[in-house]
DNA sequence: TATATAAGTGTAAAAAAAACGCTTATTTTT
DNA sequence: AAAAATAAGCGTTTTTTTTACACTTATATA
């Protein structure tokens, strides 16, 4: 038992934080949460918000914790986007960060909170300068929620409860950087038959109206069971 | 720079460590390079090769240097997997574990330090138990290789230097885990673009033989930044 | 010399993706 | 009250990609 003791014991330990990077989208663009930091190191620079994790959390715990800290929510689609460890990375100490991102609905609740931590909304091909490797976290962020985009209805997580299949064009159009034939969207993601179409209309956006639909989550459970493929 | 000292100074410190996932391939499987604990605790148990990450190292660096000491190989395809933090993954101590996943080539060098290490390849999918969180670790990396391998010629780094293109499907299939059409996959990989044809047959599988290619690295490289996409 | 075998080439059929025209429901304008 | 405007929604044709499969070739072995 010494030795599993020693094991242990000899290795150097480290300050390890998560830092998330938390996207939104507004009408037709997708954005990016950031904040104005308040303390030294690096006050007042744009920064994505982190933490350093406790002796006793996990590290996804901390990436939620941190989100519930600033926005309020809880139970949101967040996955690790990245592990940045360099010895120098972080001009203050050595640190080593797991970055997250997360997807989350705009809303009330969010802008006020936002405002209450110095936060903004960015364009996410109109970002300042981070600090430290931050703005890089960001283009790999991105990157992989691009990419699995692609492959995974993850946008809905985005969206509200209830939106159009225009809306959810939009959002991919967003996403993917590119403009995609509205009537082949239309056919492909209903060929996919995880929407849910309700009675209700959206008249916000046209005269005619379109139909409201629903993510439905149990139907795209059961076709990624059956080993479906989607892609976009 | 009072705030800015006690910023850092205040956080809790963890052990962090690196495990890696070493794939190869071997004829007509992949398989994977796994260690037989020498020391305590889990003596004696298969388990992934890992180190704790030193207090002046490179997150990336140090799984290197774990690949390194175990094979004798520098300078090889590596990347992060996963990250496992939960608190109580490891029944020793609260460990932060950065998992690395690397495709190295089969060959007399590795087989002797094999041997020296207590180690064996296993087929994919004929593993043993493994400790703590390690089977999830290698299923999540297999996860990701499977991915990855869909759209970027990744698998050249498990074939020698020179293969035939029957060889590479073979490694497609093992990867894919489906046998694909041996003339369209010739047709496929060709039209990419990315592969050298030699004037050397390899006849060591068939009589007529089947001629050498090497993967084209300058080639490849320019259709990337030219934005092409590679799908498999 | 015939035979067996994996390598390599070509083509036809099927399926998927892209392009695009037309109709519909509704509001606003005339 | 009718006409115009507009985004939503539905369908068809064309093009491209994928899949299936037949045939030829080179060479070692029987």
């Amino acid at each position: 038992m010494t030795g599993n003791l020693n094991f242990y014991a000899n290795a150097d330990k480290h300050l390890v934080a998560v830092d998330c990077i938390i996207f939104g989208f507004d009408k037709e663009r997708l954005r990016l949460l950031l904040f104005k930091r308040k303390i030294a190191p690096f006050q007042h620079k744009w920064s994505l918000i982190g933490s350093f994790i406790h002796a006793n959390e996990n590290v996804s715990n901390a990436a939620q914790r941190v989100l519930k800290e600033c926005t309020g929510l809880q139970d949101v689609f967040m996955e690790v986007s990245g592990c940045y460890g360099d010895t120098n990375r972080d001009s203050g100490a050595r640190v080593i960060s797991i970055a997250h991102y997360s997807l989350i609905r705009l809303n009330q609740t969010n802008e006020s909170t936002v405002e209450t931590y110095h936060a903004q909304w960015f364009d996410v091909d109109e970002m300042p300068q981070l600090i430290l490797d931050h703005n890089q976290m960001v283009a790999d962020a991105l990157a992989q929620l691009r990419r699995k985009a692609k492959y995974q209805p993850i946008g809905f997580e985005l969206l509200p409860e209830k939106f159009t299949i225009p809306q959810l064009k939009t959002l991919y159009d967003a996403i993917h950087q590119k403009k995609l034939d509205r009537r082949n969207f239309r056919k492909r993601i209903l060929s996919m038959n995880i929407l849910k179409k309700l009675d209700e209309k959206d008249k916000r956006s046209s005269r005619k109206g379109a139909f409201l639909y629903q993510f439905d989550e149990a139907a795209y459970k059961h076709l990624v069971e059956k080993g479906v493929h989607f892609e976009l």
